[in-house]
DNA sequence: GCGTACTATTCCGCCTCCGAAACGAAAAGG
DNA sequence: CCTTTTCGTTTCGGAGGCGGAATAGTACGC
């Protein structure tokens, strides 16, 4: 039973939900902030830089500059492995799972209104 | 009959399809200039500056770049309008109308392969 | 130990975006 | 007419993203 949706219902529905993030005015992150915040709240961790680069197809200081970003509005935040002191682990906060919450609610409730 | 979603499974749509979008690199479009792409695709004309600038909730000159911008890589076009010779009539291209159309197939596809 | 491989980060110049204000063109209204 | 209003665009300084090279820190084979 897989999801069942047309062209026109997809559209729009990528329509209604980007329409919410622009005119919520708050956030307005990248495609890349995008993907990696929900990459690390959607799939199991750990997360590094190099994992999300190689996954993304950019490169590390691309990741770097977006954890950055992301950081200082407490979506996301970083801790040294102290198995392997090179790499840094992305780890989930509150407010981020809070905002990725809302967001998945937000395209429920658009999706349940398309027209049929 | 509307379309039925989880919120897991709407946050991995949107994942995916952002995840799309990133890894193409062609295009990297910004959430105002994607909002403004489907209005104009989605929503009957005409569209004007004005009109968009209300409906994202963001100021003039940010539509007129959004459509600089869009413009060079023909996704958009813009033209006077004869009867009120002020308004800039946005118009659809060909080439926007299949970067539309490749995202809704791309979106399709994406949600058909959510796990149930 | 020491060089090598690998991690993430910082630095550089370039480009795009932003909001606010000023602008020119065109219509509307006295 | 001619003033006012309404368009969209341009300009300005500032902020932030970009790619790519260079860097600092860590692990590991020899």
């Amino acid at each position: 039973m897989p999801v069942e949706l047309r062209p026109s219902q997809a559209l729009k529905l990528w329509h209604d939900v980007t329409l919410d993030l622009v005119r919520d005015g708050e956030t307005d992150l990248t495609a890349r902030q995008m993907t990696i915040l929900l990459t690390v709240y959607l799939e199991p961790p750990p997360h590094t830089v190099r994992g999300l680069a190689t996954k993304l197809g950019v490169t590390k200081p691309a990741i770097t500059r977006a954890l950055d970003t992301m950081g200082e509005r407490g979506l996301v935040d970083r801790r040294r492995d102290e198995r392997d002191r090179r790499n840094v682990l992305i780890q989930r906060t509150v407010a981020g799972a809070l905002w990725v919450e809302k967001l998945g609610d937000d395209i429920v409730l658009r999706a349940k209104h398309l027209p049929r």
